[in-house]
DNA sequence: GCATGATCATGC
DNA sequence: GCATGATCATGC
């Protein structure tokens, strides 16, 4: 244990170095690992650092302007992954509206960071994990300047009176993620009367994933759609992109596919359409800023009467696995909350659809509701068993329809009816998957296109 | 014409 | 073989 003052952040870093393969339980000396969420990062702290875990708005080492954060990480099929968002400190909607980036809460305490890295085993005791790495972070040009505009997103929600509507997806790198015990614990906001769910700057484990890959273990894989950095300084970089694709929009889908020589149908083409007009060379979910931020792109077809056919299908779910989570822990939960969407949106029209625009979206948290309604009815009929009826060869049953909910509703999503998954009672069903009504689609890109009239795309700061 | 079940195309 | 994004097919 020490509690000295470090002369120099090398020092710091000296020191912490010596914590590396060393298991926890061989550091806590104050009985911390047996405590819940974040025991780790105590036994650091408080065993490792000597201090006294504090919420102070200075970094822990002050003089050195270093915070330090203990978190995980999870090695995978595809490399390296943060096991969780990074979580900083909580907003105070009443004070961090009058500051700029660079003096807001986060920067000043946020801006360089001792990261101390575990790797999570799920059967190892969390004191015979050990810290893997420890480096000095400090954000690259390439990703504060995202960081910014996703910062001065939040501040805009505040200014607004719309605390209360902020959700972990309007911004890219940099979230707002909710923090405290449960729904009830909310603040004062300072343009509203209603209360907002308490929350707290954050780096979302998409982009942890990538600081690990890409600057701590060299594990860059990736093509970035930004080629300087400095083409973000004057523009946000979803209307980069849009100002990328915008000279596109009114051509149809035989001259986009003839310009960049894209033949066959695969289901993605109109995402290989959008990754060529960016001189991207796969896909546009592979690049690094898609990744880093959770955007997965989807195409849309309207009518030429106005009407969506399609509703938009997400991956599938495994009946037990839901049954054992609860709402706020579920992967539908994670996956709406934490995915930002590229909408695609093409026409029909006399001879071929035409590509009309592209939209960024993310689900508002009132119909985050709405779709959390239509999980637990759908962990209801798991639980009391799926009644299935055969007729003709196809198989209907009685999780959630569409006219139950506006938002959402459930269906099968398969290669076909005999891709199945395990009912809890040992039965087979054709795997299924939650649904955004194409109804819902049609009233958000009204919503979207309502936004966009208010706006240029050019916006001051 | 729509709701719901079923299936396709591709890449890893 | 399966996950994913997307669309087709059928019956009411």
């Amino acid at each position: 244990m020490t509690n000295r003052k470090f002369k120099s952040r090398e020092e710091l870093l000296e020191y912490a170095l010596t914590a590396v393969g060393v298991p926890f339980y061989k550091i806590d000396k104050t009985n911390r690992l047996s405590t819940g969420k974040g025991a780790l990062g105590t036994v650091i702290e408080e065993s490792f650092f000597g201090y006294m875990p504090n919420s102070n708005s200075k970094p822990d080492f002050e003089e050195l302007g270093v915070e330090l954060k203990v978190t995980p990480f999870k090695r995978t099929k595809k490399g390296i992954s943060a096991k969780e968002r990074l979580v900083c400190n909580i907003i105070d909607y009443m004070t961090e509206y009058h500051k700029t980036f660079e003096t807001s809460s986060f920067m000043s305490k946020c801006s360089t960071m001792l990261l101390m890295l575990y790797e999570y085993v799920s059967e190892f005791d969390k004191g015979n994990m050990s810290i893997d790495r420890a480096v000095l972070f400090s954000f690259p040009e390439e990703d504060l300047l995202i960081i910014r505009d996703d910062w001065y997103k939040i501040i805009r929600k505040i200014r607004e009176g719309k605390a209360h509507e902020i959700s972990e997806s309007d911004t890219l790198y940099l979230g707002a993620c909710t923090k405290g015990m449960n729904a009830s614990s909310k603040r004062e906001q300072p343009f509203s009367d209603k209360l907002a769910m308490q929350r707290a700057y954050s780096l979302k484990a998409s982009y942890m994933t990538y600081v690990l890959r890409e600057y701590i273990y060299g594990e860059r894989t990736s093509e970035n759609i930004i080629k300087y950095p400095g083409q973000l300084r004057e523009i946000s970089f979803e209307n980069w992109i849009i100002e990328r694709i915008s000279p596109y929009f009114g051509r149809t889908f035989k001259s986009l596919t003839d310009e960049f020589g894209l033949t066959g149908t695969p289901k993605n083409i109109n995402e290989l359409i959008i990754a060529k007009i960016l001189g991207v060379k796969g896909r546009i979910s592979k690049t690094t800023e898609f990744q880093k931020a959770n955007i997965v792109p989807k195409t849309i077809r309207i009518r030429r009467d106005g009407h969506i056919v399609e509703s938009m299908s997400f991956p599938t779910f495994k009946f037990i696995d839901l049954i054992n989570q609860e709402w706020e822990e579920s992967d539908l939960f994670d996956y709406l909350s934490e995915t930002k969407f590229l909408f695609i949106v093409f026409r029909e029209a006399s001879i071929d659809s035409v590509l009309e625009s592209v939209k960024f979206w993310n689900i508002p948290n009132r119909d985050l509701e709405e779709v959390r309604k239509v999980w637990e009815r759908t962990k209801e009929v798991i639980i009391s068993g799926v009644e299935i009826i055969e007729k003709d060869g196809r198989k209907t049953n009685n999780f959630p329809k569409k006219y139950e909910n506006a938002v959402a509703h459930v269906r099968p999503h398969a290669i076909n009816a005999e891709d199945v998954y395990p009912l809890p009672d040992g039965r087979l069903m054709t795997k299924q998957c939650f649904w955004l009504n194409n109804d819902y689609i049609k009233s958000q890109l009204e919503v979207l296109d309502e936004i966009s009239k208010g706006f240029g795309i050019r916006h001051g700061k």
